[in-house]
DNA sequence: GTCTATATGTGGATAGAC
DNA sequence: GTCTATCCACATATAGAC
């Protein structure tokens, strides 16, 4: 149940992290949280206001670490459509889906401006990563003139999030990598 | 609330099959379906077991009306890119998303194999007409021989059902539109 | 068939002891 | 800072009257 050297706020925003991405904000209750990080009632309402402010801070933190895992991912020195197939390829737990995306499918974050916030900054972000990579590619002309950079970039970034979708329906990964191998086909120079 | 002609097993359902678009599984209870509907407690109980036998009911009733909307979308005399296009813009309400593809984010569907099955069907059968059409325009030469129908299709479909991801993070519908027309400049002939 | 009453647990938060 | 006790409303379901 976390490590030692891990203080009480971090093992709350830990645990709600977790929950989070499992059952999304609505289906994730303080009690479950509080189990969870092995802590008691007072603590959380100590550090934080409420199950709001908790959610905040893990979302945050959610969305911090998602942005740092694509800048080392697309800060390298190949072509456009390596970094793309690179994006598209990571290496991701399919059917636990977007630990963010999943988010926009919650009616009480979607709802609050303060909670929708940090998860449209980070959806944007990838996607302003991917565009200025397309735009590249199109400079150099790797990449047909004709294509937008911001409508491929929002392509690319739609086909990772459905593709989600799709594996959590069938329950099987196969769909994820089915739509991504498309893209990549349809995208090869 | 509902037309006069409706019997009450209608109204639980149409009140359910609403409440699971807009709040998810997770997110509606028995006592909000009962307000939405109309009617008491105990005819909830009397023509369904529970909140899982009536939410099963209204997801197999929202997947044949996708299905039966997508079939009459498709069932037209055209080129296999102007079905694809005619599915791609097909009017939504895409800040509502996909009242099917977001049960997958719902911990407690995917968890229930019963739950489940009704939206992987619908999913699978929206796939599958998809590849069917892609097919069509690779032997016609419409497309290039090197796309995989079932590629291409997964992509499709994972480019909506991602659109509503980014639509819904931004709060606006652009989003979606730019995947939608990023898509299509890829696939055009 | 439909209603109201009731039951048990949980959701989300506060109070106050240590 | 952390814990336990307590609070009120809601979630989900059952019982039994009409």
């Amino acid at each position: 149940m976390y490590s030692e050297g891990m203080s009480t706020q971090e093992r709350l925003v830990e645990a709600t992290r977790e929950l989070l991405w499992e059952r999304g904000y609505v289906g994730t209750s303080p009690k479950a949280i509080l189990q969870r990080a092995g802590v008691g009632q007072g603590s959380m309402y100590h550090h934080f206001t409420g199950k709001q402010d908790l959610a905040l801070a893990a979302i945050r933190r959610t969305g911090e670490e998602l942005r740092a895992a694509v800048d080392r991912l697309l800060d390298t020195d190949t072509s456009a459509y390596a970094r793309i197939e690179a994006y598209l390829l990571r290496e991701r737990d399919v059917l636990r889906g977007c630990p963010v995306g999943r988010l926009t499918m919650d009616p009480d974050v979607i709802a609050d401006p303060e909670l929708r916030a940090p998860v449209d900054e980070t959806i944007a972000y990838i996607e302003g990563r991917l565009a200025a990579i397309v735009q590249e590619g199109v400079d150099s002309g790797e990449f047909a003139p004709r294509l937008v950079p911001a409508e491929i970039a929002a392509t690319v970034l739609a086909t990772v999030q459905g593709g989600y979708v799709l594996a959590r329906a069938s329950g099987a990964t196969e769909a994820f990598d089915g739509a991504v191998r498309g893209l990549l086909s349809l995208l090869a120079p």
